[in-house]
DNA sequence: GGAACCTGTATGATCGATAATACAGCTTTG
DNA sequence: CAAAGCTGTATTATCGATCATACAGGTTCC
């Protein structure tokens, strides 16, 4: 029997510690506690926890001051570009307005299997498929492989589509879109994902596959989108439409999200390091 | 200048090989190239090739058959379940009325100070910790981790909260729910997660954070669910209601979706592992 | 049947990750 | 200042992942 491919030790770790830290046991600012101590709580040689360290300074979940300790990041710093979810489609639009967009790969020729029955193409019939970055202040966050019909697909230029929204060319070849399915999954980032949104291979990233469709029931769009978690999340607001018995929720539409200005008040000097909460004990 | 650690070379192959599959490139039942030519393709040696697609067919996604070859397993077999996004709460109670779930671990204490904040708790006051695991057929497929006001969690015991969905037993202690909030993103799987749902670490999530307040605007329940992707993700049919040159969608609400009955042959089971505490059944 | 594939299995060599230890330099505390 | 703790760095040893190779046995096709 062989042993099965096991993550690192380091990234057992790393990711250990970041749960800690994304799920607030940690507080910002606080000291987490001393290389030595976590490598006997984790059986591990300091090394390791160096690496596991390394990774999340990297990250910028962590700041590390020689002499001193290794201290929670404010997270609230780097907040992540927030989608409405029940706006999706006219948000992104929106936002290819607002954002850069990279062409990767823009091309004709025949469908895989999936995407043609997703689509709803005839036997043979060609598609057009595209691969798109969208940046954000110039660093990477989405990563859009795109396929559309070929008679659609010929109504635009490899120039327009890395210059205007899709759904936009779309729209504007006469074709009208009524409606569109959409699966939000989440995926590990493969080698030319990776590279693209600027990942280590086999990171978390967040999938939204969609398919538009023409009011007769063809496909005319089939995205597959890829977005790295932290720069990118879906948020909705609900609001209680059912019966008293019944607690049945629907978006709350229309409004626009107030920006979250989450006011970190700064750790400041002379405040003693946080000693490390101890969460809540999980009785064994 | 240490080596960043670097995610294993047979992951790295499993990863690229499984995006093929999953874009369907390789359609169902289709034989994928031999080890040796793989090995030589991706310039490692075929030991590694064949750690990656030890990964591939414990996931499923193909089957070895000696001297024949590697093919693509019909991946339809294995449907997730599907979450309307458009209803996600309703749903879920619904579910927790027909699923198992295993609660983990209870408990009272002092809150983090993110889930104070988000559940604007006043300083010093405490809250309910709980743990659960909700299973489908005998297979995890989320954790959930909740927080809960502690004036709120007293009105319900630790049994009534393996067997009853949280937003009923805060109604039932006489609060009112009228507004939520949820993000949805992705992360890796932690030590615990991995280990509750039955996963290797490292694994990809799907994860919804979602905030309940009462009309106040104080918050009643702080929900942290961690989702496997293979076996849940979220759905939502949009439909179009903005103007003409709007681009303007919103979520179709109210039907549900056809569960999309497939029943696959059960591949092999051979290993409970449950080491969890307390699985406590529920059913109607 | 037999050639040419394929997967399954085993071997020893090599390289990277980890362990164990030691020490330097900085910060905080008394 | 001095003690204690921390991070930063280096060294050597060990263990696991990977490599290169070889062979066994099944399948496909001529």
């Amino acid at each position: 029997m062989k042993s099965a491919v096991e993550p690192l030790k380091a990234r057992r770790i790393y990711l250990l510690l970041r749960d800690r830290i994304v799920a607030g046991d940690m507080p910002a600012g606080a000291r987490l506690p001393g290389e030595p101590a976590l490598a006997a709580e984790h059986a591990v040689s300091r090394v390791t926890v160096r690496r596991a360290l390394d990774l999340l300074e990297k990250e910028g979940l962590v700041q590390r001051k020689a002499g001193s300790g290794t201290f929670v990041h404010d997270t609230r710093s780097v907040r992540p570009i927030v989608a409405d979810l029940s706006n999706v489609l006219s948000h992104l639009i929106d936002m290819g307005r607002s954002t850069d967009v990279k062409l990767l790969s823009f091309g004709y020729g025949a469908p895989s299997e999936a995407i043609a029955e997703s689509l709803g193409l005839k036997p043979g019939e060609r598609v057009q498929r595209s691969v798109r970055v969208r940046l954000i202040d110039g660093e990477p966050f989405s990563y859009l492989t795109t396929h559309v019909p070929e008679w659609l697909g010929l109504t635009y230029s490899e120039a327009e589509l890395a210059a205007r929204p899709l759904l936009e060319l779309i729209e504007r070849s006469g074709v009208t879109t009524e409606r569109a399915t959409q699966a939000i999954n989440a995926t590990l980032a493969g080698p030319e994902a990776a590279a693209a949104l600027d990942l280590e291979i086999g990171s978390p990233l967040l999938t939204l596959t969609r398919i538009v469709y023409e009011p007769s029931g063809r496909g005319v769009e089939h995205l597959h989108a890829l977005y790295r978690p932290d720069r990118y999340s879906f948020h909705m607001d609900l609001v209680r439409t059912g019966g008293d018995g019944e607690r049945r929720w629907s978006p709350a539409l229309g409004w626009p999200r107030a920006p979250e200005k989450a006011k970190p008040e700064k750790v400041k000097s002379g405040e003693k390091p946080t000693r490390v909460p101890r969460a809540i004990k999980q009785r064994s």
